[in-house]
DNA sequence: ATAGTTACAGAACAATATGTATGTTATCAT
DNA sequence: ATGATAACATACATATTGTTCTGTAACTAT
């Protein structure tokens, strides 16, 4: 990638994640952001043609920092082992500390609803393959039970409780919710 | 409140329900809202000052709805008695289950965020009040967790589960969440 | 080093949305 | 019946959006 276009899509996002700091998403205009970020107009189009394609940019790339060496590189694995599921999911959550501050960022406004979603659809890959069976609740309830309840758990943390270390999420996490 | 002001309130918010099934909150535009109600832009903007505040005044109603005999009338219950607890969430989910068509179009797009936010302010006394405690993990933690499970159910089920009673998601939910 | 390619800046553009202010007409409550 | 008030049509300044153009600077491959 050109050296040119790598510094103004770090200076988007870089001004993006400052500006989610100190207002919501929709009250977010484009000319803010390209304000913010000190380019041209027609350099902003040129990269985005929208601002939510600004944001699904964002998320994919943290997601797939967070989650390339998970999903994709060790889909042989199983994780019928306890423990080792157990590492799995801290493993993710020190993936997702590293990208801390931002993600505190996206919180910020209402966008997090789309970071939501896209942290999601990776989670459901995740815990598709892990879920245990049980007769009298669907699977489909439990599946979205646990993939909610671990998002909802990453907001809580990113927002109030960031003092919690991976290992100690996780464990909340895996002793309130049955898997 | 005068018969004029109703007929127009709830041309809004009937326009609002019908645009949010088609499109995303954000979306949306005032204009919009103006021509899908068929009124004049300055009536809407006696009614409301922006879009974000429709979308509250919307859910406040909803909620009031389906919380006013829950929080505020029946403040000196407790649901010490976990049949009793039992009753009160499925009371809760049958209230919803009346306004099941409004709640479905809220919740397609990402406006569901703010609804959901609204939802789980209620949520809060409601659980803070029943939540036991448990030493090896924060009650805030496990406060958040059963509210934003409950919110999570609510969604599942207004959006993709519909078939199942609310007597059915009340014991799925209480099966999988430790209160 | 040079030639060809690509990205950026700056400016202008029409189209649309926003929020407010005006005076007039219709409807309400009593 | 009448005074109060909500809704109406219209117009307005302002801002945002997305596109297009041209000239310039930076990069890449040979």
């Amino acid at each position: 990638m050109d050296r040119r276009q790598r510094k103004t899509r770090n200076a988007i996002f870089q001004a993006f994640t400052r500006l989610l700091e100190r207002k919501t998403y929709s009250a977010l205009t484009v000319q803010e952001i390209i304000d913010e970020a000190d380019i041209s107009r027609s350099t902003f189009y040129a990269h985005f043609e929208t601002k939510d394609e600004l944001l699904k940019a964002m998320c994919t790339d943290i997601f797939h920092h967070v989650f390339s060496n998970e999903i994709i590189s060790e889909e042989h694995h199983d994780f019928s082992d306890k423990d080792s599921f157990q590492d799995h999911i801290t493993h993710i959550l020190c993936h997702l500390q590293e990208k801390q501050q931002t993600i505190k960022g996206i919180f910020s406004g209402e966008c997090g609803e789309i970071f939501m979603r896209y942290l999601k659809e990776y989670l459901y890959q995740v815990f598709d393959r892990q879920l245990t069976d049980r007769e009298d609740i669907p699977r489909a309830y439990r599946l979205n039970h646990a993939v909610s309840s671990f998002a909802e758990t990453v907001r809580w943390w990113s927002k109030e409780h960031s003092e919690y270390s991976p290992d100690e999420i996780g464990r909340f996490y895996l002793e309130s919710v049955d898997i």
